[in-house]
DNA sequence: GCAAAAGTGTTAGAACTACACCCATGC
DNA sequence: GCATGGGTGTAGTTCTAACACTTTTGC
């Protein structure tokens, strides 16, 4: 018991923050949820959303806690990305700061709530300066996001239940920063056989009217478990 | 300036430690180096080479000097894993523990000075119960490392400097858990022009002998600038 | 001379890429 | 009737996957 005392005594404790990436998408841009830093360092400049963890959460519990209480965002799909160590990445204190991206449906949200909070999206290709390695934690977000989009399908997360073809196509083409040829495109997402086709068109953006699609997750898990791997054409 | 001291006074501050999940491959098998553990709770379990981070060093700083001082392995392949932080994975304490995986050419090394810590190579397909939630830790390793092998020359790191390709095909197939078709892998990894074949054969395990070759870190870097990606077919 | 591992090419089918026009509708 | 965005098919090329035999040499 007393060997038990000792190992654990002898580790040193830090700060330890989660700091949230908000991607959504809107306008056909690609955004990012940024906030106002109220405290020194550094304070006032736009910052993530960022806070320190419980004693008694995961840390996956407390990225989820924090999006909740300072946005009011819930069920948000969101993934850890990366533990970052530097010992002087803040020159506040010593902090480890576990880096989190959440992508959530800008439209279903309620805008004022975050304004309330200082909060504002920027596109990500017009992103101000960031506080401490907050650039750096966005920059690996984004490496991250391209990655996966093209083999999970993370993507719907940005989008609302019903969308587009067209509007699915403008989202890929923001987070790749490139024009997809629409047949290929709609091909492969098609052919993928994740998507279902809906009676209902959108009348929005056309006279035309485009056809609405949802996502069927089941169908998605089911091929999954079936050893099925997804590739979008991009 | 109160208020710095007020928010990082809030911050509530956790142990940390580093888990380093050692890749070897030796025999034509993959394996994980081991450690006896020698504290409670779990002590006398195998183990992932880990200690607390100390309050001056980065974590990837950490990370090579406890696999350093605990091994004598220097110069080794290391990546950061995944920040592992249950509230209850390790019922000594609330310790958020950061793995991180090392690759290394066990022929290079001082097998005895791994012994002397009390250290085991096992192979992946038969590996001992391990402690907390080390096994955890590994499958995700392992999930990683083949998604990595593909399309980084990370599996070099496993090999010493010159190779033949039958022992590199043999460590691919070790990784993949699966028989590779060595006409359609030659093409694959030649075609790739990261490979230099050297004049000298390896004449241990054939009597024909095979050629030794040589992964051109060089000429892969100015690849991977031009846009180019490695895949190799496994 | 034979056993044991190293080395080598081809082909059919699948996937990828590039490319241009008609459709439906609101105004 | 025309402007606007939605929707569709094909052909050449490349990539993939499956397959079996010859070479070298130590014993």
């Amino acid at each position: 018991m007393k060997r038990i005392i000792q190992y654990y005594a002898e580790g040193i404790k830090e700060l330890i923050a989660i700091d949230c990436i908000i991607f959504g998408f809107d306008q056909n841009e690609l955004k990012l949820l940024c906030f106002k830093r109220i405290v020194e360092p550094e304070a006032g400049g736009w910052s993530l959303l960022g806070s320190f963890i419980q004693h008694d959460e995961s840390l996956d519990q407390a990225a989820k806690r924090i999006l909740f209480k300072l946005t009011g965002l819930d069920n948000v799909y969101m993934r850890q990305l990366y533990a970052h160590g530097e010992v002087d990445r803040d020159p506040g204190a010593r902090v480890i700061s576990i880096s989190y991206f959440a992508l959530i449906n800008i439209q279903d949200r309620d805008h004022q709530l975050i304004e309330d909070y200082g909060a504002k999206w920027f596109s990500i290709s017009n992103l101000p300066k960031l506080v401490l390695d907050h650039q750096s934690m966005v920059d690996y977000a984004l490496k991250i996001l391209k990655k996966e989009a093209k083999y999970k399908p993370i993507g719907f997360e940005l989008l609302p239940e019903k969308f587009t073809l067209p509007r699915l196509q403008s989202l890929y083409e923001a987070m790749y920063q490139k024009n997809i040829d629409n047949r290929n495109f709609r091909k492969s997402i098609l052919k993928a056989g994740i998507l279902e086709k809906l009676e209902e068109k959108e009348r929005h953006s056309s006279k035309r009217g485009a056809y609405f699609y949802r996502f069927n997750k089941e169908t998605y898990q089911e091929l999954t478990e079936n050893g099925y791997y997804l590739d979008i054409v991009v």
